[in-house]
DNA sequence: GTCCATGCAAACCTTTTGCACTATA
DNA sequence: TATAGTGCAAAAGGTTTGCATGGAC
């Protein structure tokens, strides 16, 4: 209930996607939308879902999952999996288009930036391996600037003497 | 048993990383070892097991997951994660240093390119946002020359007024 | 002889599915 | 009213863990 604000537009183009599909327009898919589109974080199943529950909600966990199936099909959201054990769902509306994710391995914090040099990426592999690219992952594993200064450093391992890493 | 050519140079160097560690050598840990360093696939832990047990290995599923992560810790075996429900290993010696992946949507096939560009953009995010870099990941996902002229293409999909994607 | 690894099976965790019931259109 | 969605619980599938036994050093 609670949950829903109104029916902000985000989620009415989702629910357009769903007319458009002959699939009904729920309650619960309304909502789950709601929650996704209002937050600015790339939320997990979990989060999701507790997020509903304090907002009133009355959802299972299953009907999460299936409305996100259809949120990712009707491409208004992402999917990640940043190797957690589990996926994270990020709108893809009113933020910067095509995007990619630099991630703290101190504090887990997701930070999104632009890289022209991707599309560059692509063009080369079609011109070179005749590889018509539809996606890309692309996704940067370090220490961010907060947790630098905080002394945080990247842990070393393997052999004392490492192989070639170039 | 005969999975266990010899003790390959590879093998060795692992080897030398479980004694540093001060972990036994065991026979298992070598065989597991040389049928990764042996394949130049990317090969998931069915496959290894199922190698092993071809070879006439007695080895149960949690040794070789264990081994593998040995494996990793000493940086001789990558892990990744292609979208697939599991992951796969691919060993780190006698191949392109660093390289990324292409991966056809149509017929799963892996294939490794270099990028010379990946290191300005982990150079730009250190000056722009001063992140560190410690590792990445790089995939493309799209249609491989040959699944292209047999007439595959990209799957479509989404809203009919798509949303922007540049 | 002391540790640690192994194999097996059970446990774990996220995600998917089956089914009786309910809501949409 | 016909059709499809929902909640719940069970199942699935990959990965991890507990424990008694066996192997490395």
């Amino acid at each position: 209930m609670s949950a829903v604000k109104a029916n902000t537009p985000f989620v009415r183009l989702f629910g357009r996607y769903l007319r458009e599909q002959g699939l009904p327009v729920t309650h619960q898919r309304e909502a789950v939308a709601e929650v996704v589109f209002t937050s600015p974080e790339h939320l997990s199943v979990d989060e999701i879902e507790r997020r509903l529950r304090q907002g009133g909600e009355r959802i299972g966990k299953a009907t999460v999952y299936r409305t996100l199936d259809l949120l990712v099909r009707s491409r208004l959201v992402e999917e990640h999996d940043f190797g957690e054990g589990f996926k994270r769902y990020e709108h893809r509306l009113s933020r910067q288009p095509v995007h990619e994710h630099l991630i703290c391995l101190e504090c887990g914090k997701v930070i999104e930036f632009r890289s022209a040099e991707i599309q560059r990426v692509e063009a080369r592999v079609r011109d070179e391996h005749g590889f018509l690219p539809a996606r890309h992952r692309v996704e940067i594993y370090g220490i961010c600037r907060e947790c630098r200064e905080a002394g945080a450093t990247i842990p070393a391992g393997g052999l004392t003497c490492p192989i070639d890493t170039v």
